[in-house]
DNA sequence: TTATTATTGCAACGTCGTCGCAATAAAAGA
DNA sequence: TCTTTTATTGCGACGACGTTGCAATAATAA
């Protein structure tokens, strides 16, 4: 199964590059100026990680959110790092430090998934934290 | 609001306490031998969550999972540890060690949802692990 | 026993993500 | 360049998940 160049895939590409956080599928499709249809996107974006191009983050709203990957080969994903979300601003971003749980004995990981919601600094000071 | 107790209020906390891991609302339906309706049941669980009865898990299927709270006031939630689910019975169990991330300074966490998905030690053994 | 109102059941709704299928177009070959 | 192959797209429909409005019910207080 080759990949082909397409221009919705290099449009959904460049909207990921020149985010540079965590973005939802409809984040993504409203950044990009085509038209190009809801299951174009969702059918690109599960392409970019099956292919090792993006990694998917579910957050704690159950929905998706995908980023670019750095430094991770196609066959062995290693995020163990968390994301932040805002619940003002609603972006999802990296934080950088990596994170090792430990599993029972016999226990096999396939994923890691690790968000943290809150206020980020601009939404802290504008919704009148506690 | 004054809370009432119910039948169908009850019988889902006896559930959850027999179960002792973190349940979907399916699951809980399932086990209820009367019949209650799915509407009732998760807004039963959002009450328990609100008052600190349960705490909810979003996993990533991006279903939510409920699952007694332990030593937490109602007002501070402190579940700062991972849940593990199952890929294979697709059980979801806490996994006791605690987690510290840093934020980013300005930034205020709510909420911390951590979830490991792979196989347990039974069904590793089923999976024909790689 | 009556009055108050939290809770329930039912139906409908919105969102999210997926899938089947015919049409399109990217890549390879002649 | 033209043709062939088949990955990709658009459209429509679908299922799962979670929520909500409203009238009816039932738990609690008076």
């Amino acid at each position: 199964m080759k990949r082909r160049n397409t221009p919705s895939k290099t449009a959904v590409l460049s909207v990921l590059e020149q985010a540079g956080t965590a973005l939802s599928h409809d984040k993504i499709l409203a950044s990009i100026s085509d038209s190009i249809d809801r299951a174009t996107v969702y059918r690109i974006l599960n392409r970019f990680c099956a292919d090792g191009i993006t990694h998917r983050i579910v957050a704690d709203d159950g929905k998706q959110y995908f980023a670019l990957c750095e430094g991770c080969s196609h066959e062995e994903h290693a995020h163990n790092h968390f994301h932040f979300r805002c619940l003002g601003c609603d972006s999802v971003e990296c934080l950088r430090s990596e994170v090792t749980v430990g599993l029972p004995t016999g226990y096999r990981a396939k994923n890691f998934n690790g968000v943290i919601s809150g206020y980020c600094c601009s939404c802290e000071e504008t919704s009148g934290a506690a």
